[in-house]
DNA sequence: GCCGTTTTCGGCCCGACTGTTTTCAGTCG
């Protein structure tokens, strides 16, 4: 993605102008790296618009050299310093220990540029003769470097880290060593990624502590080990850092090690505004400590609202808390049913009865069954026919355990834009969400045209993870968005928030940007087992994350309420 | 190089940990 890239070109300029003792050049460089990764829209489009300057972190300077790399696909400072320090920054950078010093001195001593040199130069000890190195330093980095190699992406989906996550905490607390164990960090703000996992807890020995977290068998190394503080490898390929924390700083520390850091650094600013001094020990006036018990007493002595950890991206939420005009974002516990399962009877593993049974169980009052329709058939889609069977069966399988199922399909887009279905068989159904799996071009005109048509047709409820991202393997549809939610806004189609780890789908700055158009959304898990319909989870974090409110979501009615929002 | 409800100049988040040093620099989050 050309924001990545760009992104990748600035964070190289402070690695060099950190080399070079321009420290605040290097900075500033970094911080506007970090907006760009951050932005939620093609830098190009912004730049077109003319809006270079409301990025975060960008003045004259910076936007000229934004405005020669889309232009010229170069930068030249960057060309020159690059000239000065031909190194291979971003594969050096990913090792652990090597910032943009070591680099630099690696290169100019021992002429180093790139992975491969580092390691003929590890293997032949030169790198203890360093000054500023040592032996201890050179076995580091050859270890760092064996892990690197061997490592897998370095953020995986949420979903996919998460029942993980939660059996280490609970063995935490099992253990009877703790007085209060909490997950802080992106998994707290429900990212749809995670990078590590932070623990913070109380102990009530400090030393016997550390020793437990590595006795897990999630666990396979320790990383460091000091005194507040250990840092651990998981084996879902992640590391793992335990914070002991004493009671009297445990929400000034929550607060601080949830994150983000934009958000952390943000917060510190307004206190220094107020002649405070804000750390993960408390907030603090005059070397009084003025709240630092709970994470409310901090957010409060800034003059401010509490803010949801999901909101915590410092983008808009801070300024609306200080004007006490933050949204009042939809629960966890409001979501009253699922809009998006299936069972053995398309792709899935369980059956209509044992999907029911669990989705009671995780205190859902009702389930729509969306299997796929037959144009699918790698998912063996049904026909007509097979969904007037299945459906007696839902009726029949709804009465029997006495808990409501709705009949609906996740109904294939054709190439043309017509729907897999007649309308006749359509009109039997409850629910009608309609999806893009086949024939997606490159072309973002006939892809969207293909969505509208669907939308129009006037016989769907919503589109069914509308981006078709899989994270870590496919990129979004190439699509125009905007349009999309305009189309269903005036259409009244939902969009669907798909709850796959994998998916995440609308991703949550496309769901801020349609929240005030009118348009509703739908959370569903895609769960294709029992175990998956825990999902939804993932899709109402993303829903938190996007600002939106109960009203704005349709699962949150009561099964009467659904019924009558999806009339068409 | 950026930025402003103390500032258009003079600041810039800040503490833990490690390793190489004898008081600190580099890295990390």
């Amino acid at each position: 993605m050309f924001n990545d890239e760009l992104a990748e070109v600035f964070s190289e300029l402070a690695d060099m102008e950190e080399i070079e003792g321009q420290k605040w050049e290097s900075i500033a460089y970094r911080r506007v790296a970090m907006s760009i990764a951050g932005l939620g829209e093609d830098i190009r489009d912004i730049s077109r618009r003319n809006e270079l300057r409301k990025i975060d972190g960008v003045g004259a300077a910076i936007e000229k050299k934004i405005r020669q790399y889309i232009e010229e696909g170069r930068i030249t400072a960057y060309d020159n310093l690059k000239k000065k320090y031909p190194v291979d920054f971003k594969q050096l950078r990913k090792i652990q220990g090597l910032g943009a010093k070591k680099i630099a001195s690696l290169y100019v001593n021992l002429g180093i540029t790139n992975v491969s040199d580092l390691r003929v130069a590890i293997e032949s000890h030169k790198i203890s003769k360093l000054p500023g190195f040592g032996e201890k330093t050179e076995m580091n980095l050859s270890k760092s470097l064996e892990m690197s190699l061997s490592a897998g992406p370095t953020r995986i989906p949420l979903g996919e880290a998460y029942p993980d996550i939660m059996e280490l905490k609970d063995f935490l607390v099992d253990s009877g060593l703790f007085d209060r164990v909490t997950v802080a960090g992106s998994t707290r703000r429900m990212k749809e990624t995670i990078g590590d996992v932070d623990i913070l807890a109380i102990a009530k020995d400090k030393s016997k502590a550390a020793e437990v977290l590595v006795e897990s068998d999630r666990v396979s190394g320790t990383v460091v080990r000091g005194e507040s503080k250990i840092t651990v490898n998981l084996k879902i390929g992640i590391t793992c850092d335990l914070r002991l924390i004493e009671e009297g700083s445990f929400g000034a520390a929550l607060q601080y090690f949830t994150g983000s850091k934009e958000h952390n650094i943000h917060l510190r600013n307004i206190a220094i505004a107020s002649g405070m001094k804000l750390n993960e020990y408390g907030l603090f006036s005059e070397e009084r400590q003025v709240a630092g018990r709970t994470e409310e007493e901090i957010y409060s002595g800034l003059g401010m609202e509490y803010i949801e950890p999901e909101l915590r991206e410092n983008t808009g939420e801070i300024e609306a808390a200080l004007n006490h005009a933050l949204p009042d974002i939809v629960g966890y516990e409001q979501i009253r049913g699922d809009t998006h399962t299936h069972t053995v009877d398309s792709d899935g593993s369980n059956t209509v009865e044992e999907m029911m049974l669990r989705a009671r169980q995780n205190g859902l009052e009702y389930i729509v069954f969306t299997n796929h329709s037959k144009s699918l058939r790698v998912a063996n889609g049904l026909d007509g026919a097979g969904f007037r069977e299945l459906n007696r069966r839902i009726d029949d399988a709804s009465s029997r355990l006495d808990f409501p199922a709705l009949k609906g399909v996740e109904l294939e887009i054709l190439k043309d834009g017509s729907l897999d279905l007649g309308e006749a068989v359509l009109s039997e159904m409850d629910f009608v969400l309609a999806s893009l799996h086949q024939f997606v071009t490159g072309d973002s005109d006939e892809n969207t045209g293909r969505v509208v048509k669907a939308i129009q047709s006037g016989l769907i409820n919503g589109i069914a993870h509308p981006t078709g991202r899989l994270i870590g393997k496919r990129e979004p549809y190439k699509l125009d968005m905007d349009r999309i939610i305009a189309e269903c806004s005036a259409a009244g189609v939902c969009l669907e928030i798909n709850g796959d780890p994998f998916r995440s789908d609308l991703p949550a700055d496309i769901v801020r940007r349609a929240i005030n158009t009118g348009v509703k959304f739908t959370l569903g898990s895609d769960a294709h087992n029992v175990a998956d319909l825990s999902n939804l989870r993932f899709a109402t974090a993303i829903a938190r994350r996007g600002w939106l409110g109960e009203e704005q979501v349709i699962n949150t009615l009561t099964l009467e309420n659904f019924r009558k929002a999806l009339s068409r």
